[in-house]
DNA sequence: GAGTGGTCTAGACCACGGT
DNA sequence: CCGTGGTCTAGACCACTCG
């Protein structure tokens, strides 16, 4: 009996309301600018917090807000490129390099690192962790594998732990010639150490830069570095490096 | 009065669960396998069944399960390396290609690719849509924009539209010299076209990856691929694409 | 039609950051 | 302390797949 079969597709509200406050945050909003808290949301459009949160969740994954607890949800700025895998036949370390040396230790690695590796099971490498910082923002954490016998002439106590046995190490790995290198980048959600030193919660979402230095025919170290996803664009070219001040499309909707 | 305060760190439930099950996956479970449903994970673990969602949902994100609509939730298989960035200097559709040609289509960009390709914001651009299957499985859904510029031979009635007009407007752009390309990899969520060809629903995590071709000191071509963030693992390599059987690290907790 | 995951609600309490 | 986002609950209904 005539039931008008409108509404043909029944989008979902959270999907619906994220179009809806894209297009708000395109028009209306500056970046940094704080939005009114979830609650008031959600009661402007009337649904539930769960679902004002599910939208909003949303917009996070896609660089578009910064939410922090105690504080607000504000506007993003669009997501800085960070520069992977340029200087392709370079040791981690060499030069003036992004990265900072936090710490050094010496243990058995992950089961899958140390397969990468092809060390034995309980064979203990290095384990360099360093930080990545841009536009004063903490935006990749690492941890860097080698093993001992990528660096035959250092002694184990050749300096105090720390970040100057760090250094030591890279030094120490520039000796070997490297044949190249090989990088993947996966989806990940952040360990609860990672988390921290990325200032953000465990869980969120990474990107995983898993990368193989290559030298005397074998995996002489191996880097896995986590960088945000949320405020990260990952850049590899080769054409020198060139800097892309191009805001990516968005991939909104 | 002693308020013994143990379970110092109220560690989230969602996030123990999720341990917890990431355990079971590896240990109790093969790949391809059903998972009990929702309702009864949840009553087992005790847990409201949107917290065992939760769980459900960063273990999906991390490529360790896969959740169908009125099937159920299955072990997933590891995550495929998908070569991105070989075959450097070599243009879209040339050689044998992982890509297929879908269609073709000539209209405005969106303003963000315009500003890319450096053209007008309402002159019109081929618009080509490639998808790319990996293992019987789509991986990814492309959208290829050329300046019409960039192919000065090609009428635009030269092919009906389809695949035909997209294969036409490919080996047309091969007689230009390219000299280089530049990738960036972000964190987005499908859009609707995209989600239904990859098979997943809207909103889905994708690896964009943004790719310019350069030409005669401009950019000749914009590359806009969305590949499945929980089925892929972008792979680029300087040492001749060796394919890398190795299981990437586990980033789960 | 039965069973699955997907969406949505209206509450509650907790952890954190500033005042 | 208050206000923020983060977690959690116990329901309900919907959309989809498959036998």
């Amino acid at each position: 009996m005539g039931t008008t079969q409108l509404e043909t597709v029944p989008e979902p509200k959270y999907w619906h309301l994220k179009t809806v406050l894209s297009e708000a945050l395109d028009s209306e909003f500056s970046v940094g600018e704080i939005l009114p808290n979830e609650r008031d949301l959600a009661a402007r459009f009337g649904v539930a917090r769960a679902t004002l949160r599910q939208a909003l969740e949303q917009l996070e994954l896609e660089g578009r807000l910064q939410r922090r607890r105690g504080v607000g949800t504000t506007v993003a700025p669009p997501r800085v490129g960070v520069a992977v895998g340029t200087e392709q036949h370079a040791w981690p370390g060499g030069g003036e390099d992004v990265w900072q040396a936090v710490d050094c230790a010496v243990a058995a690695p992950p089961a899958a690192v140390a397969a990468s590796l092809e060390t034995g099971r309980e064979e203990a490498v290095y384990t360099v962790r360093r930080s990545r910082v841009s536009h004063g923002q903490p935006v990749a954490a690492e941890l860097l594998y080698i093993p001992a016998s990528s660096v035959p002439e250092l002694s184990a106590i050749d300096a105090p732990s720390g970040p100057a046995r760090a250094r030591a190490v890279l030094r120490e790995l520039q000796r070997l010639e490297l044949e190249g290198r090989e990088s993947a980048v996966e989806l990940g959600s952040a360990r609860a150490d990672d988390a921290k030193e990325l200032d953000r919660l465990p869980g969120a979402p990474v990107l995983v830069v898993t990368t193989r230095f290559l030298a005397g025919g074998r995996t002489a170290a191996l880097s896995v570095a986590t960088y945000r996803a949320d405020t990260c664009r990952l850049t590899f070219g080769d054409s020198g490096g060139v800097e892309i001040h191009q805001d990516p499309e968005r991939r909104a909707s």
